[in-house]
DNA sequence: GTCTATAGTTGGATAGAC
DNA sequence: GTCTATCCAACTATAGAC
């Protein structure tokens, strides 16, 4: 109704898109959907964006730059690195069930991107800045409890990604919770046998796995 | 053209809908799109099928129901748990970069079927599948090497489906299979700490990662 | 800036001739 | 069983009044 400068309506009409596709799918956030949601007609959605493609990699970058930066300040100090990484991963597992649709939608915009060259860039940005995200934890928490990680950060930020994905993944289609989150807490400790302490010797418990040689020269890809 | 009996003409447009939806992504594969690649008019599929629901149902099937059942009689004796873990692991991603459009596919499949109700099944179906295929590998495995799995068979596989799975949607979309065929190796190798021989004492190398208590609860859910 | 109206496409589904 | 013709719905995008 009112009359807004574009910027402010775009903002509200990336909202609404996400509203939506959030809710009902990214195949359901149509222009009209969208509109409707934002209480405003066709028209003003083609006024504001050149195209439905535009709006939709508005959305999507509207997602990727949201990154949740995850509250280390939160884990007490003197905590082994087992379970630390437990903790940081028990949040970002917290963050994603606590965002079904969201989560849905992520990988439906992964799949869209690499069908439709309009939306090439948006799957890139999507890894991105969640391996980027994962380097700035791990590196954190290497920096709080002293200790250096003995594969590559971004090997490592690729891994953590991976296992987060294919346990969202199963998670969505089965809604075992316990079944996921089980899993990924075993895999913070596998996780945690890739740190050594910063001043000499050896990690805490056993002999950290042994180093995989070729893993040394592994492109950063972020 | 020719008058065929019903289930073989079904056969037949599966199959077109498989190679549209492969080429061009589930979107694309529309009953006129199934039918123009089948060489048959809009109306056979009608005929075949009860709509496009039911057809999208039958090709995630023939998907679903084609397991490659992974050829562990390649694989030499007398190798260590790690190497084997490593072997049967390359293959299976072999088969995956050898076919990057119908992963993708199965991407897409998993999304539709979390929005459509009528898809409902063809999730659950896909893992049901590739959980199954995984604990026989992981089985086949533990009696060839006359070890046994420390931790229960269907968190394994359900693990390494979620390895393949996160490793397999970074691949699609950064294309960098160098990355994912190294991560996969290191996840091999993890694998195989978690496996110790049946007859007595401990694992070849080191200490076997310490099994999470919680794990043992786990619901079989395949 | 915002609205209504409409052009132009695409796709699911059916009817009826052959 | 197979085809053509057609209906109907939903969507993108634009034009033009306000």
């Amino acid at each position: 109704m009112n009359r807004l400068p574009v910027a402010e309506r775009r903002g509200q009409l990336v909202e609404a898109a996400l509203h939506v596709a959030t809710r009902d799918g990214i195949d359901a956030a149509t222009v009209r959907a969208v509109a409707a949601e934002a209480g405003v007609s066709l028209g003003v959605v083609h006024y504001c964006f050149q195209d439905k493609d535009e709006l939709l990699r508005a959305m999507a970058h509207a997602i990727t730059s949201t990154n949740a930066p995850p509250d280390l300040d939160e884990i007490p100090d003197g905590l082994p690195v087992e379970t630390v990484l437990e903790l940081a991963m028990a949040g970002l597992w917290q963050t994603i069930t606590n965002n079904r649709g969201l989560q849905l939608l992520s990988y439906e915009l992964t799949c869209s991107s690499l069908r439709h060259e309009e939306l090439s860039q948006v799957g890139i940005e999507q890894y991105r800045g969640q391996w980027a995200s994962a380097e700035e934890s791990l590196t954190a928490i290497a920096a709080k409890l002293r200790i250096r990680w003995t594969v590559p950060i971004a090997t490592l930020a690729r891994i953590v990604i991976a296992a987060v994905d294919g346990y969202s993944l199963a998670w969505l289609v089965d809604g075992d919770e316990q079944a996921a989150g089980d899993g990924l807490r075993t895999f913070a400790r596998y996780a945690a046998t890739l740190a050594e302490p910063l001043d000499g010797e050896h990690a805490p418990q056993d002999d950290p796995v042994e180093v995989p040689a070729q893993l040394d020269g592994l492109a950063t890809s972020a």
